[in-house]
DNA sequence: TTTCAATCGTTATGTTGGATAACCGTTATA
DNA sequence: TATAACGGTTATCCAACATAACGATTGAAA
């Protein structure tokens, strides 16, 4: 076997979803190292084992499912994710440089620019001379910035509230300080060059 | 302004992490909409706005951080997150063929190939005929396999308690069925081609 | 039994989020 | 005033993920 040899090693990241499978011709050779899960003959598929326990898989899979369903939400206004908390934080601190919104959100400075290149083209954003430094822009919205995060905030707040109807409001309320508390592992800070 | 046209638009995806600025320079032109959040002088740096009470944003942060964690702890093995979802269903169900161990896990099968090449060259995994079917491929754990997935399962159990440590057991045990909760929300499946 | 559709693994290729290195103009500091 | 630090930018590279298409094989229909 193994035609293989390939190209890249190419990680993957995880990814994952439940899926049936309704097949027949199943289990192949259910021997070898097997003592986790129960039954799945038809449910969910392959058996996931301890994979089940582990906080970081679920999350991962449930991120994923949160940003499909903003993703879709946000798709005729052609915004994603992260260009909504891009545009969230410009509008909340008008006037901030380039570099300060780009740390704010962790994303590297680099990587910012074309990214507000874009908002700017489609006239969302404006880059402005910094009063006092030449070498940094003040970052504004514009009205039609303006215009089109009220309509993605109302989209956003739908959103939440799908979520809210999902795991009912106790919970909503109680994750915010658990993944908060999740997020600080690494210490927080990891952000540009 | 706008020197700026770069060449692709690139997306960014959220990605978020807190940072202090000492800075002194601050508050270029704090007018323009502001009512959200409260002060953010040195603290947390830029405001945030909505983004707090946007269960999908500190999700993801709190995910990016969880990630983290398990790459660090896993890196002597040169083993990624997704790559120990893998061997974790080829190690639950033995003898299964590409295509169903990826379904399980979300990854198209194309991708799939060069994981499995790589697998299979660190001698993790073995490609073994399909008994009765000439078309694809029986996937096993190979010895070396079996060992390092114990080495794996210890080192990803230090994980889970780690974030056991962070919001309590009984915060933790509550997550797992919100959190699939929420990644039924796409309902479910979203596979191969 | 011949034919055609579906499957499995594979290759090639494209897209996007994200990381690094290096550069230029500007500002701050020794 | 020399020099380090900073802000924005470009050029690259990598990993995760998606699509199209193909050969070999198998299954189902005629």
């Amino acid at each position: 076997m193994s035609k293989a040899s390939s190209s890249s090693p190419s990680r993957i990241e995880l990814v994952a979803t439940d899926r049936r499978l309704t097949d027949s011709n199943m289990k192949p050779a259910t021997r070898g190292t097997k003592e986790h899960a129960p039954a799945n003959s038809q449910a969910s598929q392959l058996d996931h084992g301890p994979l089940g326990e582990r906080l970081g898989y679920i999350l991962r899979r449930a991120q994923l499912a949160i940003f499909e369903d903003f993703i879709a939400a946000c798709d005729r206004f052609d915004i994603r994710p992260g260009q909504y908390s891009v545009l969230t934080v410009i509008e909340q601190n008008p006037g901030f440089s380039q570099t300060k919104v780009a740390e704010a959100l962790g994303i590297k400075k680099t990587n910012f620019v074309a990214m507000v290149d874009a908002f700017e083209n489609r006239g969302l954003v404006r880059r402005a001379a910094m009063p006092g430094d030449r070498r940094s822009y003040a970052l504004f919205l514009t009205d039609a910035g303006k215009a089109l995060m009220r309509k993605l905030h109302r989209v956003a707040e739908q959103h939440e509230q799908r979520i809210i109807d999902r795991i009912g409001p106790l919970m909503h309320k109680r994750m915010f300080s658990a993944l908060a508390a999740i997020a600080g592992m690494s210490g927080d800070t990891k952000q540009d060059d």
